[in-house]
DNA sequence: GGAATAACCTGGATGC
DNA sequence: TGCATCCAGGTTATTC
């Protein structure tokens, strides 16, 4: 399931393949994968047509490619970007053109590189919970860069909402640790809510409670400050080494650009390991049913308070 | 206004 | 073997 790790490694593999290039032509097989388009196919064609991608830029889960004419440069706080969620199974894919196409390909952007040349980007989505759409750049509220991969202090209109994440430079602790102090839903809901800190869902909020030993349905309000720093320093500890061991892959629907996958699974403590024994004190991981999915800890070291 | 829940969707795993 | 059911989960609209 792609999180932060998996869109970052994804963000960065078409950093460089795609920055400067201009976009000739799209083609739009399914107009699902277009749900958080304002128009129709052949408005999101017309609109993203002959213009050149100048970055690729991401805020926890949502990636975004700011568009310019070909005499505009990136650091404009207008404009607009092709803006990308990868939804459960969503995979964005370097292709050259012509390749055949590839299972579940909803979309496919055919672009020309002033140094690579032609390629294609072919979005494929098997449970088509992602979409593309173009956006409006509106400015961030704190003048600060709108995520990683661009200097321009703007993001989409859609991802205006969406908090910073915990590796963001301009993620606000003290703002975090007062936003979890005025509420007393459990913490791994509050962990999974991207208005609060974005980049995280499942498979890493059940890894960093478990590092924080911290257990998934204690009130967020409930934990001492001290409690709450550790646990996000935790975040951020799973969250790097997940990065870079390329994402967590389960089956074939994560994959980088080049469609490889991720080797985190292999580092996992908790998710995915019920009834094997936790790796600090030898009990049984257990799995819980919680708000429609599913949690994973263990009862001894995750105590509730 | 905050919190909880349902719906969206496909394919693999499981049970009968 | 084949069919039916369950499960995975990010986001958002709806309901409480």
């Amino acid at each position: 399931m792609p999180e932060l790790p998996e869109v970052e490694v994804v963000r960065a593999g078409l950093a460089p393949a795609v920055t400067g290039a201009t976009i000739l032509g799209v083609d739009v097989f399914d107009p699902r994968a277009l749900t958080r388009h304002v128009g129709d196919p052949a408005s999101f064609e017309a609109a993203v047509s002959g213009r050149r991608i100048v970055a690729a830029a991401r805020r926890g889960k949502f990636l975004w490619l700011p568009l310019a004419d070909e005499d505009e440069d990136e650091g404009l706080a207008e404009g607009e970007a092709i803006v990308a969620h990868l939804g459960m199974s969503g995979q964005l894919l370097l292709r050259s053109p012509g390749a055949a196409a590839e299972r579940h390909e909803r979309i496919r952007l055919h672009l020309a590189h002033p140094v690579h040349g032609e390629l294609d980007v072919v979005f494929a989505d098997q449970r088509t919970f992602g979409s593309l759409a173009v956006d409006r750049l509106v400015a961030t509220l704190d003048g600060a860069p709108g995520g990683w991969g661009t200097h321009a202090a703007a993001t989409p209109s859609q991802v205006a909402h969406i908090a910073r994440d915990p590796l963001d430079p301009a993620f606000q602790d003290a703002r975090f640790r007062a936003r979890l102090s005025r509420t007393s839903s459990a913490i791994k809901r509050v962990l999974l809510d991207q208005t609060v800190v974005s980049g995280i869902g499942n498979i890493y909020a059940d890894e960093s409670l478990w590092a924080a030993r911290i257990h998934p349905e204690t009130p967020a309000s409930s934990l001492p400050t001290r409690a709450v720093n550790r646990l996000l320093e935790e975040v951020r500890i799973v969250l790097e080494r997940a990065l870079a061991e390329g994402g967590t892959s389960f089956d074939a629907q994560y994959v980088n650009v080049n469609g490889q996958a991720g080797y985190f699974a292999h580092s996992l403590r908790a998710y995915g390991r019920t009834g094997e024994p936790c790796p600090r004190c030898g009990r049984p991981i257990v799995r819980v049913s919680f708000t429609n999915r599913s949690s994973h800890y263990c009862a001894h070291c995750q105590r509730r308070r």
